[in-house]
DNA sequence: GTAGCTATTAAGACTAAGTGTTATGAGGTG
DNA sequence: CACCTCATAACACTTAGTCTTAATAGCTAC
């Protein structure tokens, strides 16, 4: 183990740096090279030499990259737009919602989209039809027909099937170019005043 | 209508201006001053103007806070956190995981978390239990005893009930303190080898 | 009609967090 | 000794601002 020269170790002690550097700039990418020269105990300039070698990009870019990703991710990811858009409501009957469905919803590495976009779908939309702020869903019970894929556009209708006071029993069935990849019953339960 | 003095109407002007200033900035927070100004046909120094007088923070400012907020939320929101952390797992008889609960899981205005959290949580559990690559969720009855709020951590516990071929009967049961939250019962099928 | 107000534009000096290039020095090597 | 690698430093430049202070255009009020 001691075979290795002084050159050889210092060489070492590089990269050992600069893999140290990548998991930081990786796991907070807002650092600045002075914030990491101070964590490194190296100065500024070997940072500036260590982020050319391995390619990183400056701070600002790095954010500026964040910022967007995050605007497209945020958009399909946040409650608002996971559930699909509603393009028709008619409070305590009947209506429609639209996912567009894309790659982040799908399991990774695959085209397939997770079933909990359907159910969120189809959930929020039975939610909706209850013409009340406070809603909850009791039971339900759903069945996933088929696999819905990355591109697929899902057309979720549900109806009142049912009502014995601030229960109502809505029905959804969800389909992709008329083929229904999804069936629930769901019980949802009005706590506020105007169900 | 043409009340209005030249004065009042260039001040009308300034005003409307600085209202689309506002909303351009909202619907896309990575505008430059340059680019606002293109925009809106002026010049680079009244936009600076602009926006010193509503108080809006440069460029860098708003990349540096929507790269934050993302950072966050993407944690909270994606879905490899939205479905907790895994615990404990016996592949194809039972495991456990954990779901620490967020603001930006609840409802909004409201500090119930939506069930969709509760149900991914526990879909994907009965999911991972299938020593498999490729898993479908085929059915599931659901049953959402209690609402969940911010800061609850759920536990979910579940066991294969039964198996027949390449289709499991799960069962997931969710608890906040003891307190039983969810009760699931889904059937997951596996299509690759290794089921 | 000239002084004054408002909105806009411009100009100057400064900042952070870089870029890219070119020294310079410290340690070790052939 | 000359040479190499690595770390550091020094210098000029960039972007997208900051803050402050003019300068101008267009109208208004006395």
């Amino acid at each position: 183990m001691e075979r290795q020269s002084p050159r050889a170790l210092r060489r070492l002690k590089r990269i050992e740096r600069e893999n140290s550097l990548r998991k930081l700039v990786e796991s907070n990418p807002l650092l600045t090279d002075e914030d990491l020269a101070e964590m490194l105990k190296v100065s500024v300039s070997t940072i500036r030499f260590d982020r050319a070698r391995l390619g990183i990009p400056e701070v600002r870019e790095r954010m500026r990259e964040m910022a967007e990703r995050a605007r497209s991710m945020l958009r399909s990811l946040s409650p608002e737009e996971m559930t699909g858009e509603l393009i028709e409501l008619k409070i305590n009957e009947s209506g429609i919602s639209v996912l567009e469905t894309t790659q982040e919803m799908a399991f990774k590495g695959s085209n397939i989209i997770r079933e909990i976009y359907t159910f969120a779908q189809a959930s929020s939309l039975a939610m909706a039809l209850i013409g009340s702020e406070e809603v909850l869903i009791g039971r339900a019970r759903v069945s996933f027909k088929h696999p819905v894929r990355v591109g697929d556009k899902i057309v979720a209708r549900s109806r009142v099937a049912n009502r014995k006071g601030n229960k109502f029993l809505i029905s959804v069935h969800s389909y992709v170019n008329d083929v229904e990849v999804f069936v629930g019953h769901f019980i949802v339960v009005s706590l506020g005043k105007g169900g």
